[in-house]
RNA sequence: GCGGAAGUAGCUCAGUCGGUAGAGCAUCAGAUUGUGGCUCUGAGGGUCGUGGGUUCGAGCCCCAUCUUUCGCCCCA
């Protein structure tokens, strides 16, 4: 029989490598929980039309990156390629907002890309991410790049850039676009082909070429910012204020666009330099417009996300995995296999205890149930033999020190109680 | 979707000029009868990613395909 292998750009993640995502898991739920964020899980399917809706039909991700499908119904549904605009159709469906005019989210889970895979790029990949649903003020750009930089430092990462950029409001963008694709169209001789088809679909996206001249090309482009009508160039500017003073770092980047078509005013990204090819890790921004989008009324807010593949990724990179201290407290060594339930019966009262405990099945030789004791970093060999059945008693022997000592069972389960 | 590299034991890798595969670690067992770690001895485990082709003969040469990986693209 042929193996079957996972499907590709899919990963197993392995026993060994589980504690690795409780770590991240646990620290982020906890660092959330200080700023009041909530966990929300929503379906990892939704109808098509909601990414279409909201992402944007330009967009990579919609236009080839999708895995949607038509189910037995006849609906094409779509597995989701990111969590923004699920949480919206969720929170437009729940009223969610309804009750307070704040809401704060945070997620974590699996999405799909059909993308070529790479090191750090997953077609079933995860993230973790939290939004900022409400406040239409500066104040809530901040709260959320806070967030993401004390989940960043909970987590043991320091070495990152945050780049930072405005989109500005509707009529800024509308107004850049026009200013950026007349200045491209003038100079689209010296463009790269995809450049110049991109200029057509998604012209803001030329801006994050890495084509050589390209860059020749965008050097003399004009910038967004120049375009920033006050209202968004002071939103900005009070962001900005706001990291500086509360000492956070950061580096402006007015070539910052990002791929989905739905952010408005604050964009921002995270990225490292160990990841190669795909150096960023989180990124986010304000998505003023996106309610509307999905038929909820305007509501402004903001969120990020972070990859975790990358993140472990980058905890690897620097040695900055947490150890796995998960350990046995008990082994159970049975000299005669027909002392199995005398020892389980022993045993289960212990883990009623708290304790963990292993009772051994396969019937080994003493030796290799000491070995086995050991290599599993037991604290405590328990030892049945003739003796300890036939008078209710346990040896215990301390793996460490070797110390070894028989008393009764019941003495022993009340030195515990 | 485009271009480059790689796939041999559970893991990390050798494998000469084409002659049906090896090591280390890991696993399992043993070294006088109820005692681990160290040491020693031994054993099991591979259709050489898959499918074709060339050849008397292919891990090695050729083609296709799958997967991984690097860069592009894109993004987390």
């Amino acid at each position: 029989m042929e193996k079957i292998q996972a499907i590709r750009g899919t990963k197993d993640i392995l026993p060994e490598n589980i504690y690795q995502w409780h770590f991240l898991f646990d620290k982020f739920n906890e660092i959330s929980n200080r700023f009041n964020y909530t966990e929300i899980r929503t379906p990892i399917f939704e109808k098509t039309e909601v990414f279409h809706r909201s992402i944007g039909e330009a967009t990579d991700i919609v236009n080839k990156e999708m895995y949607t499908f038509t189910d037995k119904g006849g609906e094409s549904v779509t597995l989701r390629p990111e969590a923004t605009a699920a949480l919206v159709r969720s929170i437009i469906q729940n009223s969610l907002n309804h009750e307070s005019p704040i809401l704060r989210l945070w997620y974590f889970g699996p999405f799909f890309r059909y993308e070529r895979p790479q090191k750090g790029r997953l077609r079933q990949f995860h993230q973790y991410g939290a939004e900022l649903i409400g406040s239409p003020n500066p104040e809530a750009d901040i709260e959320i790049i806070l967030l993401a930089i004390e989940l960043i430092k909970s987590i043991g990462i320091n070495g990152y850039t945050l780049l930072i950029n405005s989109l500005g409001n509707e009529q800024s963008r509308a107004n850049y676009r026009i200013a950026l694709i007349d200045y491209l169209k003038n100079n689209s001789e010296n463009l790269s082909t995809e450049s110049r088809t991109r200029l057509e679909v998604n012209p803001l996206r030329v801006l994050d070429s890495k084509d050589e001249n390209d860059l020749k090309v965008l050097e003399n482009a004009p910038a967004i910012i120049d375009s920033l009508d006050s209202e968004s160039r002071t939103h900005f500017d009070m962001v900005l204020k706001g990291l500086e003073e509360i000492g956070i770092n950061f580096e402006i980047s007015n070539k910052l666009v990002r791929g989905l078509d739905y952010y408005s005013h604050t964009v921002f990204e995270f990225r490292s330099n160990y990841l190669g090819s795909q150096d960023s890790f989180g990124g986010g921004g304000r998505y003023d417009g996106l309610f509307e989008q999905l038929g909820g009324k305007a509501t402004p807010a903001v969120g990020f996300a972070f990859g975790i593949e990358r993140l472990l990724l980058i905890l690897e990179q620097i040695g900055g995995l947490p150890i796995n201290n998960q350990h046995i407290d008990y082994y159970f060594i049975l000299q005669k296999s027909d002392y199995y339930n005398y020892a389980q019966n022993i045993a289960n009262k212990l883990r009623q205890l708290g304790k963990s405990v292993v009772v051994e099945i396969l019937r080994r030789s003493f030796k290799a149930q000491m070995r086995e004791a050991n290599k599993i970093a037991a604290r405590f060999a328990a030892i049945v033999g003739e003796s300890e059945f036939l008078e209710s008693t346990i040896t215990l022997k301390n793996l460490n020190d070797s110390a070894q000592q028989t008393m009764s069972v019941e003495a022993f389960l009340n030195s515990l109680k």
